[in-house]
DNA sequence: CGAGTTCTTGAGCATTCTCAAACCCTGTGG
DNA sequence: CCACAGGGTTTGAGAATGCTCAAGAACTCG
């Protein structure tokens, strides 16, 4: 155990994230606490690669943020997920070898790096951590859905709307903060989670704050009426299957 | 197994999906074959509806097509996924049993549908099976993410032609004819699979038939040259993973 | 044949885009 | 300590893609 103690506060979050949605028993989660893992440090705007060494772990964010992302042919890039502390960010490489998406940090990141066939011995002992990865695995999904709904059916207010709404709640079920959210998003990178032009996100932005749906100070984003907010946004928060 | 017989071919082509991504012997699909399965008969339009005994059960499409929806608050619908033979069509449920989106038949189709109890016993008893399963979900869930791409970056006709790609691409996959779509869905739900309006449709549908992109007869859509298609749209398969 | 759904077309409008340029921070090096 | 570089933000102006409303045509099915 002292061997581990290290990385007690590595995984933490991460089972903390996981009991969102599964109820993990105090053995299962001292079983993930002492999974052997390296700590991996990310720079603003590096990417992660998964190249040797790295095929064959999974990363688990444990500060920062991260996001997602897939380029179109003609070099448009789509933000398809966004990562905020005890977020499994790759644990679909576990199942799918091939990585079609890009990951990157949004601020200077820690991560805590798993092998895949720790993970999967430790999946195969203990059939509830299993479920409970599969179903993190199918909130992203539910998660995807809903940035489908919001690119394809909303306007450009509803949209960013949604996304701070969605970046509140994740961050308010880790008990961070959410109310005064350090937008981790430059303007461009909103631009391409929710399919707009900088520019006008730019001036979305402008009027959200003219209205006072929200209050800029800088780089922090205030949501001083969180359910006028979701009003506006059509956001409910069922999608994320935070009860359970 | 006599008494299995009449499975056979409803569960047959969910194992050749499966078998797209994963590897599976034969005494595993053996046992899929021979799981206890009940035969459900949906006439076009009309919705799978999860309550009493359904909601412990999962469905897979034998034949038909299928499309999974979800609404934004005021009222706009968004098609988040299609499902062709062989798909499973609402195995997340296995995992999150809180259903957050519609399933609805886009034609009369064939269901079989399968006790969530003798899948979790089945994919304990074969952990083969399970990962396929997983698997599969995984793609679902890679899909969902190209959609968003889709959605989020490309314009009218690159979204359209890139929808006709992906259907044909998946089915194709199943050994179905792949260039003579008998296309499933009416411009109303191309619009609602794409987020434009149905109009907008129309008239892209229009112009890519008159630039030899498509060939149109009636509800039958050709596709002359998949190759050029492709291109237009920005088509890459990578994302249905169809090798194993 | 008639009812309902789907498709088509027109016209005007709105949201959002692109291009271009200026501005404002923040960190760095002279 | 100032100048400058660079990323990010802001604003303007004009254009375009795609939307809504409206109505008629065509197809499908009982």
């Amino acid at each position: 155990m002292t061997a581990n103690a290290p990385f007690d506060r590595s995984l933490g979050s991460f089972i903390k994230r996981l009991r969102i949605h599964s109820p993990i028993a105090d053995e299962d989660a001292d079983a993930i606490r002492t999974l052997p893992c390296r700590v991996l440090r990310l720079r603003q705007n590096s990417q992660l690669v998964r190249e040797g060494d790295l095929t064959d772990r999974c990363v688990v964010l444990v500060s920062g943020f991260m996001h997602r992302f897939r380029f179109s042919e003609d070099g448009r890039r789509q933000i398809l997920s966004l990562y905020v502390p005890g977020d499994p960010v790759d644990f679909d490489h576990l199942f799918l070898p091939v990585a079609d998406d890009g990951l990157q940090a949004l601020r200077d990141s820690l991560l805590a790096s798993i092998a895949h066939s720790d993970l999967r011995k430790l999946m195969r002992e203990r059939p509830a951590v299993a479920d409970a990865i599969t179903r993190a695995l199918q909130v992203d999904s539910s998660i995807f859905r809903e940035w489908i709904l919001n690119v394809g059916q909303r306007d450009a207010r509803a949209r960013i709307a949604h996304l701070l709404c969605e970046i509140s709640a994740r961050l308010q079920a880790q008990d961070f903060d959410f109310e005064n959210i350090p937008l981790p998003l430059t303007q461009d990178q909103i631009a391409d989670a929710t399919g707009l032009s900088s520019i006008h996100v730019n001036r979305t932005l402008k009027v959200l704050n003219a209205e006072k749906w929200i209050e800029r100070r800088g780089a922090l984003v205030m949501l001083p009426n969180p359910d006028a907010l979701r009003e506006l946004a059509g956001f409910d928060a069922r999608y994320l299957h935070l009860d359970a």
